[in-house]
RNA sequence: GGCGCAUUCGUCCAGUGGUUAUGACGCAAGGUUCUCAACCUUGAAACAGGGGUUCAAUUCCCCUAUGCGCUACCA
């Protein structure tokens, strides 16, 4: 039997990293086993699901490269079946009409169902769920409202082995006569889910621990229906630094998928990262390719303790996990050069920098200039920033470096545009010929070599930092770096 | 409140009835270099607590603590 699989978010929101990760864990087990990973949109509380919301969490799962197989499914065009369901339910017995008026909750709803949970009562406790047929179809034909309820047994548990947190059970005792239908009759959560995974032939459910305790009552409604139940798999949390819940409104931007799209993250960066959090294949190795994942990936090395995403709202510079930044990092300078250059080439476009030059008579002077600068990148965007004078004339020149490697050294306002003026001379502009001219020329000058190329770093590159020097210069080429050289732009600053 | 799940460095993780308890991120120190956020070397850093079982427990069991989840006509 092939697996089937499926990634079911709800659109209330962009795509969240858990359910990222989630996505992720379902993809790769899915082509591991060689089956199929499917999408599904659970929409069902028209309350709160948006279009835009779908959007981006599509959006998402394309830029993390987690394909679906077959067409997406969209909960809420199921509706009518799932009525159906239930009906079926009601009249084979398994299922009652409950007449009691609908709460209508409002305010800290949270609250609410955990002061009601204290009042310990008893599950079975419902004056509708042994009323008889005729007095029930009676009220239901005189148009009172009601709602579906499953009919939990008096006694007895339900089971099931989970593929990470191994046997379940829970007793009957402690699971309510869930409602199937609302009394608008509109499909619930468990009900819809239960229904839509049997339509779709899932054989494996993969998804957030936050599930494992309702997934008994999904149990009993597969035991209802009579249908073989999936295997179930539940995923440890990830949670917030305080160990709290990791959400939108509490984190913001830190949590959405999209912010490290926009950010000059690689998805192939960032899947290596998410997949680290809850799953190691039991080995050293933290770099895999998505080949290599999709090899390794199996349900039993999936930890069961809840994973922090470890961030600081208050320090840019740790604000996101540090070990995303640098896997991003380390993606940026050893990855293949011909996979990273259609991404430069994208966010050079984004900034205006991207040159056609650079696909055909520049191509190879191009590739070099990205190989030698990613050296010390962290993201994409890195390349258009700190790298954007390898690509254009116009770029600023940061104060700090303009201080420390020029002003400190007065005499570099002329000793920079004469070293310019020796390397006229130079037709071999490469490293080893100008570090031989540039060594004599800072003896002849009596400038140390260090000084010279940190004020040329500066003038040539508006910052402090950097790839060596004589590459720097090579790459550039003989023009830039004379007329930089020469300029007294940064000079008057 | 009830029920469930979990607990190894700050964080992500490895691992075993007997180990100097693994690796990575981050941090610190040193080094290389024309600079550095890169690179190299080194270092600090953990088995929640208490009981058992055992010749021996970080590892198995129980209790406590802590965290998380569920307890909706939300998903």
């Amino acid at each position: 039997m092939t697996t089937r699989v499926r990634f079911a978010p709800s659109p209330t929101g962009y795509l969240h990293i858990g359910s990222a990760r989630t996505a992720l864990f379902n993809y790769l087990f899915a082509k591991h086993t060689g089956g199929k990973f499917l999408l599904r949109i659970e929409d069902t509380d028209v309350q709160r699901s948006t279009e835009e919301s779908t959007r981006s969490i599509l959006d998402g799962l394309k830029w993390l490269e987690l394909e679906h197989d077959e067409e997406i499914v969209y909960q809420s065009d199921n509706a009518p079946r799932h009525r159906e369901i239930a009906l079926k339910l009601l009249d084979e017995g398994k299922a009652y009409r409950d007449f009691t008026p609908k709460e209508e909750r409002s305010g800290d709803v949270k609250a609410a169902i955990q002061e009601r949970a204290r009042e310990q009562k008893d599950m079975r406790d419902n004056p509708f769920r042994d009323l008889s047929k005729a007095e029930s179809d009676a009220k239901a034909d005189a148009g009172e409202p009601f709602a579906i309820r499953l009919k939990v047994a008096e006694s007895g548990k339900t089971t099931f082995e989970d593929a990470v947190y191994g046997f379940q059970e829970r007793d009957f005792s402690e699971i309510e006569d869930l409602v199937l239908l609302r009394s608008d009759g509109h499909p619930l959560y468990n009900l819809a889910v239960v229904c839509d995974d049997i339509e779709m032939r899932i054989t494996h459910v993969i998804r957030g621990q936050d599930h494992l305790t309702n997934t008994h009552k999904q149990v009993l409604i597969y035991e209802a229906l009579g249908v073989e139940k999936p295997t179930f798999a539940h995923l440890p949390l990830i949670l917030a630094p305080n160990k709290g819940k990791l959400s939108k409104r509490k984190h913001g931007e830190v949590v959405s998928m999209t912010t490290y799209r926009d950010s000059g993250f690689l998805a192939a960066a960032f899947r290596n990262f998410l997949v680290l959090l809850g799953w190691s294949a039991g080995e050293e190795k933290e770099i895999y390719t998505m080949d290599e994942l999709i090899g390794k990936f199996s349900l039993d090395h999936i930890h069961k303790n809840n994973a922090v995403f470890n961030f600081d709202a208050n320090d840019p510079k740790h604000w996101t996990d540090d070990k995303a930044i640098w896997m991003n990092a380390e993606y940026v300078r050893t990855m293949p050069l011909e996979d990273l250059i259609p991404l430069v080439k994208a966010e050079l476009k984004s900034a205006k920098l991207w040159r056609d030059e650079y696909d055909d008579d520049d191509k190879t002077h191009f590739e070099k200039t990205v190989d030698l600068i990613r050296e010390r990148f962290f993201t994409l965007k890195d390349f258009s920033n700190q790298g954007r004078a390898f690509f254009s004339e116009d770029f600023d020149f940061d104060n700090a470096a303009i201080a420390k490697n020029l002003k400190k050294f007065p005499d570099l306002q002329t000793r920079l545009p004469e070293l310019a003026g020796t390397l006229e001379t130079v037709d071999d502009f490469t490293h080893d010929t100008l570090e031989t001219v540039i060594k004599g020329f800072a003896e002849e000058k009596g400038v140390k070599f260090g000084v010279l190329m940190n004020g040329a770093r500066t003038l040539l590159t508006g910052l402090a930092v950097g790839p060596s020097m004589l590459s720097v210069f090579e790459t550039l080429g003989k023009e830039k770096t004379l007329r930089r050289l020469k300029s007294q732009v940064a000079w008057n600053q």
